[in-house]
RNA sequence: GUGGGUGUAGCUCAGUCGGUUAGAGCGCCAGGUUGUGGCCCUGGAGGUCGCCGGUUCAAAUCCGGUCAUCCACCCCA
């Protein structure tokens, strides 16, 4: 391994080429796919004020508690490498006033999101989100509509997913209600309750359910769970909701146990989940937030979105990378002249619409012709002093092994590999 | 932040009860074909054995530290 002085920042890797030409295969799928769905994209800045944060996702949550790249500008501004893309749109969509009155705004985003957390399988410091945001519709069908998006979205990009969980929190009487019996029941087991989950009580209860410990799991088993404290119109919702989707055709199923990280949602939850990506099996998420862009000081607008993330899409994906550009011509130099006139026939040759490339790191004939066959070219179109004396290019057709004769003229050569090619 | 695994050639890896010039396959370069690929044959280049320190006559090999990476906890997309 050379020793390098450099390299990249822990949890921030290169995209080499192979990845980067799948990001963006899956960047191109993701834009047709939502256009088709009536959203438009929104790009938002990589820093924000810090403050859009703790305010969105909450004070009480790891990303905001510790996972944050802080810093402060010349101006003084406390600024924060985003986290997450909703809270960002949120303040965009105020900031442009983009959803008037009555109206509704259906807008996706694709970019990097930065959280200091350590580094394993599927989870990076810097990694991609694709999300979707929908404000202004506020029944439990625009929440089944979003959640066969996601669906859809997953399916388009080839992931396999195992498994579409939903639940719902209830709104925001209920969260208070059941906040109380949950907190009123981990006090009778407070002191068999494995160290993290100790903490969660006091910080954020609700995440106690999707502990891992075994111990705490068995405890839990008769603990109460969100649907249970639902209210009616809560209920109602939750009920359409799971109709909605039956009507898409999408299987899923009701886990009562899963909750959310971020603070602003409210009712709906969900998660799409794949075997595939070691320990952390979530490959997009999302849910309902009806108060958050009042919570920003807009109007009382209700919102439901998802966002998936590219790295663990990578993962979980079944399709095979689309193949590299191969070159349709390798222009093979047998001397110094040759060199310099190829320099013009490839530049002349992609004008026409080729792929075309000279080796200059080859030296001989044969390691030309060879590196040309290894990137799989179609033709290798040789010159020398013999062909230049006869005004010729010799062209090799690599696929078929046979070697024929064109006039010098880039013109000529396009047309007789064109043809050939059909 | 915590725990465990791994760090030897461009790549994948062998080699560790310490002992001469550290190996293989693939890849690369050259030749076998005065100017022609895929197969085959021959030869060649390429390594601070992650880094620093310690033990020893002697360290890729043992010990300590450190960094990186992978997996997991935590958290989440």
């Amino acid at each position: 391994m050379a020793t390098t002085q450099y390299r990249s920042v822990k949890g921030m890797p290169d995209l080499l080429p192979a990845e980067a030409r799948q990001v963006r295969e899956l960047e191109r799928i993701a834009a047709t796919f939502f256009e088709k769905a009536g959203f438009q994209e929104l790009r938002t800045p990589i820093l924000e004020a810090a403050e859009l944060f703790s305010r969105a996702v909450g004070e009480s949550s790891d990303i905001v508690r510790k996972e944050m790249y802080h810093l402060t500008d010349l101006g003084g501004r406390e600024l924060v490498l985003r986290p997450e893309g909703t809270a960002p749109i949120v303040r965009a969509v105020l900031q442009h006033k983009l959803v008037a009155p009555g109206e509704a705004a259906r807008l996706w985003y694709v970019g990097p999101m930065f959280r200091q957390e350590n580094t394993q399988k599927g989870r990076q410091r810097q990694f991609v989100q694709i999300g979707a945001e929908w404000f202004g519709a506020g029944g439990p069908w625009a929440d089944a509509e979003t959640i066969g998006l996601n669906v859809r979205l997953l399916e388009a990009f080839s992931v396999n997913i195992d498994a579409v969980e939903v639940n719902s929190l209830g709104n925001a009487a209920s969260r208070l209600a059941y906040r109380e019996k949950l907190v009123g029941f981990l006090d009778k087991y407070a002191e068999q309750l494995c160290a993290d989950c100790k903490e969660r009580r006091q910080l954020n209860p609700l995440r106690v359910l999707d502990c891992k410990n075994q111990q705490c799991q068995a405890i839990y088993a008769d603990a109460p769970v969100p649907l249970d404290a639902l209210d009616e119109p809560s209920r109602q919702h939750f009920d359409a909701v799971c109709q909605g989707l039956e009507t898409l055709r999408i299987e899923f199923v009701v886990n009562a146990r899963l909750v959310r990280g971020l603070d602003y949602y409210s009712d709906t939850v969900f998660e799409l989940k794949s075997s595939r990506l070691g320990a952390q099996a979530t490959v997009s998420a999302g849910g309902r937030y009806d108060s958050l862009v009042e919570s920003f000081g807009g109007p009382p607008t209700p919102a439901v979105g998802f966002a998936a993330g590219v790295e663990r899409i990578l993962l979980a994906r079944e399709a095979e990378p689309a193949a590299e550009m191969t070159p349709d011509v390798v222009w093979i130099a047998l001397d110094e002249p040759a060199r310099r006139e190829g320099l013009g026939v490839v530049d002349q040759l992609r004008a026409g619409g080729m792929v075309a490339l000279q080796l200059f790191h080859k030296g001989s004939v044969k390691a030309q012709m060879r590196g040309a066959n290894q990137l799989g070219a179609r033709f290798a179109v040789l010159c020398g002093d013999d062909e230049r004396a006869r005004a010729v290019w010799a062209v090799r057709d690599l696929q078929q092994r046979e070697q024929f004769e064109v006039p010098a003229t880039p013109e000529a050569l396009i047309r007789e590999l064109r043809a050939r090619s059909a």
